[in-house]
DNA sequence: CACGCCACCTGTGAGC
DNA sequence: TGCTCACAGGTGGCGT
């Protein structure tokens, strides 16, 4: 392998080859190393053995990651990512970029962030709390957000990946693994996952309004303060 | 084309 | 205690 990319929620090992590996982790895929001479785990679909002699395991308990070989120079035919939009932490990825995606939606701005073709990256939380953070109410139509709306959006994505980043990520309920560090960005959510409790510097009461509300959109939940967002 | 819905998969936890 | 079952998520295929 020569390095290590990334584009969206894709990784993309270049191989001296110039083959490029593109991974993809899915819900609850990762790497793990797996020394010569010990066993491997329930779950460990594909073992790649590095230059260095160091044996990794590509461990996917729920197998929703995938890993595609792409041969040399072919790597602008790969489907998954053509159309994906701008990264929302680069300089492209601007006000005016995001609006002008926004208008052409006529669905809900929650299902608009969770499109891959309008910006790249965002999942299911970080979109509740990128939203949260907006305080624009996930069901409005992605076309009918005012150039505030879109501008306090735009400030919000970068904002709540920085975080997440900088806390090492999310790591949800369900995944454990005894050589996997977790993240904890979870502990600062703001919303999500956090049905009928106070949201962040909230002045109502939680048990007289009902707090934090769940909502299921295009077969997603979604979290949000019906008093902050609107 | 744009949108919604469903399948894919398995560990977890609530409820009986 | 032990069982069943709904639920969680990202992507892609399909129907409208």
């Amino acid at each position: 392998m020569i390095k290590l990319d990334r584009r969206a929620k894709y990784i993309l090992a270049h191989l001296g080859s110039g083959e490029i590996l593109v991974i993809h982790l899915g819900m609850t895929g990762g790497f793990f190393e797996r020394p010569h001479g010990t066993l491997l785990l329930k779950h460990d679909h594909i073992i790649l053995e590095l230059d260095d002699g160091t044996r990794l395991a590509f461990h996917d308990p729920r197998r929703f990651g995938q890993l595609d070989l792409i041969a040399p120079g072919k790597i602008n035919e790969y489907k998954s990512l053509m159309a994906l939009g701008p990264e929302p932490l680069a300089p492209e990825f601007t006000a005016k970029i995001l609006g002008t995606a926004l208008s052409r939606r006529k669905t809900s701005i929650k299902a608009a962030l969770l499109n891959q073709h309008v910006v790249a990256g965002l999942g299911n939380i970080y979109v509740s709390e990128a939203l949260f953070l907006s305080g624009i109410h996930p069901e409005r139509l992605a076309c009918d957000l005012c150039a505030a709306e879109v501008k306090r959006l735009h400030q919000a994505i970068p904002r709540v990946l920085k975080a997440a980043i900088r806390a090492g990520g999310s790591t949800l309920r369900d995944y454990r693994h005894p050589d996997g560090e977790l993240g904890f960005f979870q502990d600062q959510f703001a919303v999500y996952g956090r049905a009928g409790q106070a949201c962040p510097g909230c002045t109502c009461h939680p048990n007289k309004t009902g707090g934090i509300e769940r909502i299921t959109q295009n077969g997603r939940s979604t979290f949000f303060c019906p008093r902050k967002q609107s």
